[in-house]
RNA sequence: GGGGCUUUAGCCAAGUGGUAAGGCGUGGGUCUGCAACACCCUGAUCACCGGUUCAAAUCCGGUAGGCCCCU
């Protein structure tokens, strides 16, 4: 099996552009390694590929979810590695791009989830309960334990020994031949290709975006946790003003940004190649050389 | 020319005698089922000079900047 082209990097730096360029030089097959982009309708605010901007080139993982479903990287694991299969099956070559680390990881590497697990969120514990809870559960061996603060995390460790699912950690074990490149340019650089696009994108219409979906936020997990929709749920609901609203989403994804870097940094073993923004062809080179 | 107010970290800001809250921003980090999530860490001797005091961001005097009023 070819080696699977796996493109990250932190919003706003051309991911997109250079895994379509990249695609159409290697005959390649793209799958989105983006948690908003897997749903229809977001199409402005996730900054999701046009059908003209894809070029022709099979896009795959995109738009399989309405908004008022729920998916997970659990969910995102099979669905990639099933495309995986399927595409090498068909002698063409894969390209991964994406702005969500764990979806990528999860999908690449052997991180182990199982089937139908009942989800309990323990309203009615503290979190210095739910950690007494844990520590006292009979399945709990040595698990490495999340701040105290982070009760997500802990919700979760307890339901995991409820459940009796498995916490071996396999993050570095890859089940894939892969060739990922980080990319990567001056933070004052992004930041200001972050607040451009924002302002891009209103100008090109995610008010009307986000009017049209204004039904369906009640009851939307990815509208009101997706920057670029989830800041507009005081527009819409609270009277909260647009220009505020813009300016929080720009701080969103700076700091979403910021974090994506941290977690290629550290999660993954990949080639850093500094992103031409004067000259995207000499980028688009530069991958190429490293591939071959 | 006279009078009053004001000056705390990049920004906002609490603190009126015992040795500097907090928020934002910034930077760093964690990461196995909400991951565009959740969470953690991150800074100052308080404009400057001098005085009073065991002890001053806090009181007194002066200098400088800012704001306001009067002539």
């Amino acid at each position: 099996m070819q080696d699977i082209i796996v493109i990250i990097g932190p919003t706003g730096i051309g991911k997109t552009k250079l895994s379509i360029e990249l695609a159409k030089k290697l005959d390649a097959e793209i799958i989105n390694g983006d948690s908003v982009a897997i749903y229809k309708g977001l199409d402005i605010g996730s900054a999701k590929p046009t059908k003209e901007e894809q070029e022709g080139i099979p896009h795959h993982l995109i738009d399989i979810k309405n908004v008022t479903e729920d998916y997970s990287v659990f969910d995102y694991q099979k669905d990639a590695r099933k495309k995986i299969e399927e595409i090498t099956s068909r002698g063409k070559r894969i390209i991964i791009v994406g702005g969500t680390g764990l979806y990528i990881k999860a999908a690449l590497y052997d991180y182990k989830f199982i089937e139908n697990n009942n989800y309990n969120s323990y309203n009615e514990l503290s979190n210095e309960e739910l950690l007494e809870t844990i520590k006292s559960h009979p399945n709990f061996k040595d698990i490495e334990l999340p701040n105290i603060n982070n009760r997500q995390r802990l919700v979760r460790i307890l339901n995991k020994l409820n459940n009796n699912e498995p916490f071996t950690n396999n993050k570095d074990k890859l089940l894939y031949p892969v060739k990922v490149i980080s990319l990567t340019a001056p933070r004052e650089i992004i930041y200001e290709r972050i607040n451009n696009r924002v302002d891009k994108m209103l100008a090109n219409g995610l008010l009307e975006e986000i009017e049209s979906l204004k039904d369906y936020y009640p009851k939307s997990r990815i509208l009101n946790s997706g920057i670029g929709y989830k800041e507009f749920s005081d527009y819409l609901f609270k009277n909260k003003s647009l220009d505020t609203v813009i300016e929080e989403i720009k701080k969103d994804s700076r700091h979403f940004a910021k974090r994506q870097f941290t977690f290629n940094k550290h999660q993954f073993s990949a080639k850093w190649i500094t992103v031409d923004l004067n000259n995207f062809n000499n980028t688009v080179e530069e991958v190429l050389n490293y591939i071959k």
